[in-house]
RNA sequence: GCCGGGAUGGCGGAACUGGCAGACGCAUCAGACUCAAAAUCUGACGAGGAGCAAUCCUCGUGUGGGUUCGAUUCCCACUCUCGGCACCA
C-alpha cells in the first residue's frame, strides 16, 4: 500500500492506492473548515432530529459497544440527511452520577479532574470515528451552564407539588458507611466490601410519577417503538385492577372483665384495616389477614402478650436489605393477637404480620386467601392456618381438597361463597366487589406497579437540590434568579457514616441566608439522580447557547419531538420512562406543546465479547483506536454493521473485517478506474437499480448488514470478469456507501468532479421499470419436490410455464400421469400436483 | 415462577406475504500471476450416495407431531439459550 496521498488522476488506468489513514484525516479538517456537520438550527426547512443516547464518558474511552451504536445512529442520519433532511445529530455526556464518583475515589482523582479529561478523549474517539456531529452544540451534565436548567426542572415539578419529600428505605452498607443503590447489592452484601446490607430510613425527595401511571400507560399505544421496549413499559407500570376491602379489627375477649384486656379496648378505638387485593371473589376463603411490618397500625392493634413477638420481628425485618428482604421466599411471620371480622362471613380471622407483604404495594395489607394464592398457601401451611377453596375448575367442587393453591381462573366457578357460589371468576370479581361497596366495605381501586421516583441522593457527585429550609419560612426553593446552585469543589467527597451528603460537612457553603426572610438557613445538602440529568437533556440541544431559558420556545416547536431516538435496551424502562414523565409536566407546565418526547425509538444490541459482557476484569474490552488504527474509521464501521442484525448486536469477532476492507478497496478501484467514454452495461445498470432500492430499504429499516451485503453483491456483478466499469455504474455507489463509510465516499465523490459534500448531493433514485428483465425464472414443483427452473417472458401464463416444463426432460421424466392439480404463482413458481 | 426474543453449513449471518434454503462475508481447498511469498484475480465449498464424466438421487433450518400441492416461515407439545420482571396481593 502507497503512501503518499491520494491526489486522484481520472484519466490513468492505475489505480492509486488507498490509505483511509490519510483520507480520513484529510476529510475531518475538510469538514471542520467547511462546517459541513453544522445544523441548520435557526434556518432548517425540513428539521429531522436524529438522537442518539448519550453515554456516560468513562476513564476508559470509547468501547467498540458504544462506537456501534454511535455508528448506526449515525448511519441513519447521514441517510436522512441524504434524502434532503436537514439533520442535527447531537452528542453529549451525561458525566454526572455514582459511577463517576465510585471511579474518582477509586484512582483518587477528584471528579472535576476526571470528567473533562474523560470528555477530551471521548471527544477525540468519536471525531475519529467520523460521526456526524455539530460540535458547537453538545451538552455537559456536569457543567453548571446544564445544571443550572436540571436544578430549573426540578423547580417546576416543586410548584406543581410533584415534588415532596417522605422517609424511605435505603440500602445502607456499615462498614462502608454509605447509600447503595440497588445495583451496588449483590446477595444481600455490599458489592465493594462484602459486608452485610442494612436498610436505613432517611427523609427523601420524590417525584410524582404515579399521578402520571395512566398517561405513561395510555400513549405507548401510540408509540413507534419496538415492542419488546413497549411491553417492558407497560409492565413496569404494571397497572392492576382490582379492590379496596375494609376489615374491622376486633376484640373477641371484650367485656371479659380482665383489667389487661380492658386496657387495650380502651386504647384501642375502632379501626378498619384496608387491604387490596385483584381477586374480591375470593372473600368467602379469606383466613387471616397479613400486615407489612412497617404498616402504621400494626403496633396499635397488637395484644399485649403479642407485643415482644412482634417487636422482635419487626427489628429483625428492617435489619434486612432491600434486596434480600424481596428474594427470600421462605415465610416467616407472627401472630398479632388481633383479629379482625371478616365482612363477607362474619367470621373472625387472625391477623398476622408477616415480610412478604410490602408496605410499598397497596396498602401494605392484604387479606389470605391461602386456598387460591400460592404465598399465601405456603404461610398458611407453615403457620398451620385454615385453608378454605372458594374456586373450583372444571370436574371440581367445593369439597375437592386443595394439594396446593389452585389460581387458574378462565374455566372456575365460586364454592362456599354463599350467594355467589357458580359464577364465574370474572363475574364475581365484579358482583362481591358491588356487594361489599354495598355494605361500605369496600370499592373498585386500581394499582399500579410503579413507584413515585426518588431522586435524592446522599452524594457528591450531582446537582445540588436547589431548596433551602429555614426555620421560620419552613422549606424554600432556591428562586430561578438564584441558579444553578454551584456544586462546591470539594476536596473531601468521600461519603461518611452521618447517611448524609459531603455537602453537610462544609458550613460555607451548607449556610445560607433565607430567600424569603434573609435569616440565615440551610441547604439541602442532597444532590439529584442522574436520571434527572438525562431526564430532559433532549430539549436542551437545539437551545444550547441560550443561558436565558432551558430551551426556546420556537427552536424547540421547530426541532421536538425527536424523530427517531437509538439506544441501549438497558435504558427502555427508567430513562425513557422519566423522559416521557418530565415532558409530559413540562407541557402541562405550558413550557411544551407536546408530551411524547420520542416520535420513534430502537434499540440497538449488544456487543458482547466471547458470550459475555465486555469489562475490564474479565479482560476482553474492545479498543475501536486499534481497529481504526489497523484498518481505517470507514472499514470498522461498515464491519460492525455487517457483523449482524443491529437491533440483535452479538458476539464481536475480528475474523471477517479483511472482507469489508476488500470491499471498499475495490470500490476505490472501481471509481478511479471508471471509463467516461461508451455507454453503460444494461444488465450491470438492471443490478445497479436493485441494489439502490435495497439499500434504501435495508437502512430505512435500520437492516445494515443487509444492506453491506447488497452492496458487495453489486460490487461483484460490477466487476465480473475484470471488466472496466462505467461511470454511471459506479457513481450511485459512492452515494449508497456514503453513511455506512462517509470518508471514502468524499474522497471518491470529489474524485469524481464534485466539489459540494456527498452529503448533500441527494440520494439516488432507482428506475422501476428497470428492475426486472423481459425474462424470468420460475421454478417448478412435481409433488412437492423443486425439480428444475424454467426461463419464461415476463408475462408468462401458467399454461406457457407448463409447456415450456414439458420441453425440458429432466422436468417432464418426473411427471408419470396426468397431474390432478397445478398451482401457478406468477412470477414465483409452478407446482404440479401428481 | 411470569413475560418477551432466539436456535439455519466449519464460523458470522441471509431468505418478500407459506414458494428454488444457505445471499453476502470469513475460514478452508485448488488454480492463475510470481524466482518465491504477500497482495490481487479465478473457481470449489451443507451431509451422504451413484457415475469415467457432464450430471443425477436421498437427506437437511434445535426435538417430536400437525396443517398444506409446498413449511426456516403457520399451529400444538417439548429442549436449550439470551434478555426483562419477580413475595406486586
Amino acid at each position: 500500500m502507497t503512501d503518499h496521498p491520494a491526489t486522484p488522476d481520472v484519466q490513468r488506468d492505475e489505480p492509486v492506492g488507498y490509505d483511509p489513514a490519510v483520507v480520513e484525516r484529510t476529510w475531518r479538517d475538510r469538514w471542520q473548515q467547511r462546517g459541513t456537520n453544522r445544523a441548520k438550527i435557526a434556518d432548517a426547512t425540513k428539521p429531522y432530529y436524529a438522537l442518539l443516547m448519550f453515554p456516560y464518558p468513562s476513564a476508559e474511552g470509547l468501547h467498540v459497544g458504544n462506537l456501534f451504536a454511535f455508528t448506526g445512529n449515525d448511519i441513519y442520519a447521514r441517510f436522512q440527511r441524504l434524502q434532503g433532511f436537514d439533520v442535527f445529530e447531537p452528542f453529549g455526556f451525561d458525566a454526572f452520577g455514582i459511577h463517576s464518583e465510585n471511579y474518582a475515589l477509586k484512582v483518587g482523582v477528584h471528579p472535576t479532574e476526571m470528567i473533562p479529561r474523560n470528555v477530551a478523549n471521548f471527544t477525540r474517539q468519536v471525531q475519529r470515528a467520523g460521526i456526524m456531529v455539530d460540535w458547537d452544540r453538545t451538552v455537559d451534565t456536569t457543567d453548571p451552564s446544564y445544571y443550572k436548567w436540571t436544578q430549573w426542572v426540578f423547580l417546576q415539578l416543586y410548584k406543581q407539588g410533584l415534588a415532596f419529600k417522605k422517609k424511605a428505605a435505603v440500602n445502607w452498607c456499615p462498614n462502608d458507611k454509605t447509600v447503595l443503590a440497588n445495583e451496588q447489592v449483590e446477595g444481600g452484601k455490599c458489592e465493594r466490601c462484602g459486608a452485610e446490607v442494612e436498610q436505613r430510613f432517611l427523609e427523601q425527595w420524590f417525584f410524582r410519577i404515579t399521578d402520571y401511571a395512566e398517561r405513561l400507560l395510555n400513549n405507548i399505544e401510540g408509540l413507534d417503538w419496538s415492542n419488546t421496549t413497549r411491553t417492558a413499559q407497560r409492565t413496569w407500570i404494571g397497572k392492576s385492577e382490582g379492590a379496596e376491602l375494609k376489615f374491622r379489627v376486633v376484640n373477641p375477649f371484650e367485656g371479659a372483665g380482665s383489667a389487661a384486656v380492658h386496657e387495650t379496648s380502651e386504647t384501642m378505638a375502632v379501626q378498619d384495616i384496608t387491604v387490596f387485593t385483584t381477586r374480591a371473589d375470593t372473600i368467602f376463603g379469606a383466613t387471616y389477614l397479613v400486615l407489612s411490618p412497617e404498616h402504621p397500625l400494626l403496633e396499635d392493634i397488637t395484644s399485649g402478650d403479642q407485643r415482644d413477638a412482634v417487636a422482635a420481628y419487626r427489628q429483625q425485618a428492617s435489619k434486612q436489605d432491600l434486596i434480600t428482604r424481596k428474594t427470600t421466599k421462605t415465610k416467616t411471620g407472627v401472630f398479632t393477637g388481633a383479629y379482625a371480622a371478616n365482612p363477607a362471613t362474619g367470621a373472625l380471622i387472625p391477623i398476622w404480620t408477616a415480610d412478604y407483604v410490602l408496605m410499598e404495594y397497596g396498602t401494605g395489607a392484604i387479606m389470605a386467601v391461602p386456598g387460591h394464592d400460592e404465598r399465601d398457601f405456603e404461610f398458611a401451611q407453615v403457620f398451620d392456618l385454615p385453608i378454605v377453596r372458594v374456586v373450583a375448575g372444571t370436574g371440581q367442587d367445593g369439597r375437592t381438597p386443595l394439594a396446593e393453591a389452585y389460581t387458574d381462573d378462565a374455566d372456575a366457578r365460586l364454592v362456599n361463597s354463599q350467594q355467589f357460589n357458580d359464577r364465574p371468576v370474572d363475574e364475581a370479581k365484579r358482583h362481591v366487589t358491588a356487594w361489599l361497596e354495598s355494605k361500605f366495605a369496600g370499592k373498585p381501586v386500581v394499582n399500579y406497579r410503579l413507584h413515585d421516583w426518588c431522586i435524592s441522593r446522599q452524594r457528591y457527585w450531582g446537582p445540588p437540590i436547589p431548596i433551602i429550609y429555614c426555620d421560620d419560612c419552613g422549606t424554600v426553593p432556591v428562586p430561578e434568579s438564584q441558579l444553578p446552585v454551584l456544586l462546591p469543589n470539594i476536596p473531601d467527597f468521600k461519603p461518611d457514616d452521618s447517611g448524609i451528603s459531603p455537602l453537610a460537612r462544609h458550613a460555607e457553603w451548607f449556610h445560607v441566608p433565607c430567600p424569603t426572610c434573609g435569616k440565615q438557613a440551610r441547604r439541602e445538602t442532597d444532590v439529584s439522580d442522574t436520571f434527572l440529568d438525562s431526564g430532559w437533556y433532549f430539549l436542551r440541544y437545539p437551545s444550547v447557547g441560550r443561558d436565558d431559558v432551558p430551551f426556546d420556545r420556537e427552536t424547540t416547536k421547530k426541532w421536538l419531538p425527536v424523530n427517531s431516538y437509538i439506544g441501549g435496551n438497558e435504558h427502555a424502562v427508567l430513562h425513557l420512562l422519566y423522559s416521557r414523565f418530565l415532558t409530559m409536566v413540562m407541557k402541562d407546565a405550558g413550557h411544551l406543546d407536546f408530551e411524547e418526547p420520542f416520535t420513534k425509538f430502537r434499540a440497538h444490541g449488544m456487543i458482547i465479547r466471547d458470550g459475555a459482557k465486555m469489562s475490564k476484569s474479565k479482560g476482553n474490552i474492545v479498543h475501536p483506536d486499534d481497529y481504526i488504527d489497523a484498518w481505517g474509521a470507514d472499514t470498522f464501521r461498515t464491519y460492525l454493521m455487517f457483523l449482524g442484525p443491529f437491533e440483535e448486536g452479538g458476539d464481536f469477532r475480528d475474523a471477517g473485517i479483511s472482507g469489508v476492507k476488500r470491499f471498499l478497496d475495490r470500490l476505490w478501484k472501481s471509481v478511479h478506474a471508471a471509463a467516461i467514454e461508451g455507454a453503460p452495461d444494461a444488465v450491470v445498470m438492471r443490478a445497479l437499480h436493485a441494489t439502490i432500492k435495497k439499500v434504501g430499504e435495508d437502512v430505512s429499516k435500520l437492516s445494515y448488514n443487509t444492506a453491506v451485503a447488497a452492496m458487495m453483491e453489486y460490487m461483484n456483478v460490477l466487476r465480473r470478469g475484470e471488466r472496466h466499469p462505467h461511470r454511471d455504474e459506479v457513481l450511485p455507489v459512492v452515494q449508497l456507501v456514503a453513511p455506512f463509510a462517509p470518508h471514502i465516499a468524499e474522497e471518491l465523490w470529489s474524485v469524481l468532479g464534485h466539489e459540494q459534500s456527498v452529503f448533500d448531493s441527494g440520494w439516488p433514485t432507482f428506475d422501476p421499470s428497470l428492475l426486472g428483465g423481459e425474462t424470468i425464472t420460475i421454478a417448478v414443483q412435481i409433488g412437492g419436490k423443486t425439480r428444475g427452473t424454467v426461463a419464461v417472458a415476463k408475462s408468462a401464463t401458467q399454461d406457457d410455464v407448463y409447456a415450456a416444463a414439458m420441453t425440458d426432460a429432466s422436468i417432464a421424466k418426473f411427471v408419470t400421469g396426468t397431474p390432478k392439480k397445478i398451482v401457478f404463482v406468477p412470477g414465483r413458481l409452478l407446482s404440479i400436483v401428481l
